[in-house]
DNA sequence: TGACAATATGCCTCATGGGGTATATTCGCT
DNA sequence: AGCGAATATACCCCATGAGGCATATTGTCA
């Protein structure tokens, strides 16, 4: 992976967002929709143009497919995304994405404990 | 100015390349010209695209138009041109460029000697 | 003043990519 | 087998931007 395809993955800004979400953990397409509010098809490509490039990983679980930063990805990807975060700490939007992100896992903790497995859940939790 | 701003202007790699060697210390746009190897419009092109976004400055010195990275830059500039440095180090291109630019002010400092001050310089040194 | 050097810009063409709508695919459940 | 949910893709239109050629601008020097 060249690291002028890095960049061009982090110019977009919702692509920007997805990478710094996913650096805090995996996640599944419906919560990019839930947390960015953008459309299905949006989400859908930018995950698209970032797995062609080897920037993320896709797998699935039960009925999602469940996206993350690369296992072995290479050292300047690691390194941009610590730039990243360090960048972002104080920005509004990105703090948003993260207490719209909280507040979904929230409930789907709560949905977990009262379903039980056999239940089916809005997202993977 | 925004960080997908600045992600925007390292997704190019001859802007890549411009940035780089300006965190090295201010050029002027014939140095570019020659280390980079491309054409006079394009390395003006790519200097007016970041003047345009606040990511460099320019002096005139002379006959020469001087470029360097902003004094006072945002904090998000300064910690993405340091995490630039760290992912080019091993990169063959960059260290090409290098060469050159050294190669490039080793000769300014040869004419000057040779010429003094009153000489006429092929660039700014 | 007139020529030249350094740099910038206008116009053109082409490629990339972003978003939308519609549709395809894949899986789980009944 | 058939339906619905989650996700992907094809096709469209439009904006951005990269590079080339020609030309403009600005400063220097004879």
């Amino acid at each position: 992976m060249k690291l002028v395809e890095i960049y061009r993955g982090l110019c977009d800004e919702t692509r920007m967002r997805i990478l710094r979400l996913l650096s805090k953990g995996p996640l599944c397409v419906c919560h990019f929709q839930t947390v960015l509010q953008a459309s299905q098809v949006a989400i859908s490509k930018h995950l698209a143009y970032l797995r062609a490039r080897g920037m993320v990983e896709v797998a699935r679980h039960e009925q999602w497919k469940i996206y993350r930063l690369p296992e072995n990805g290479p050292a300047e990807l690691g390194l941009q995304m610590r730039c990243l975060q360090d960048c972002v700490q104080s920005s509004a939007i990105f703090q948003q994405d993260l207490k719209r992100l909280k507040a979904i896992q929230d409930e789907c903790g709560w949905v977990e404990a009262v379903a039980g497995k056999r239940g089916r859940r809005a997202r993977f939790c």
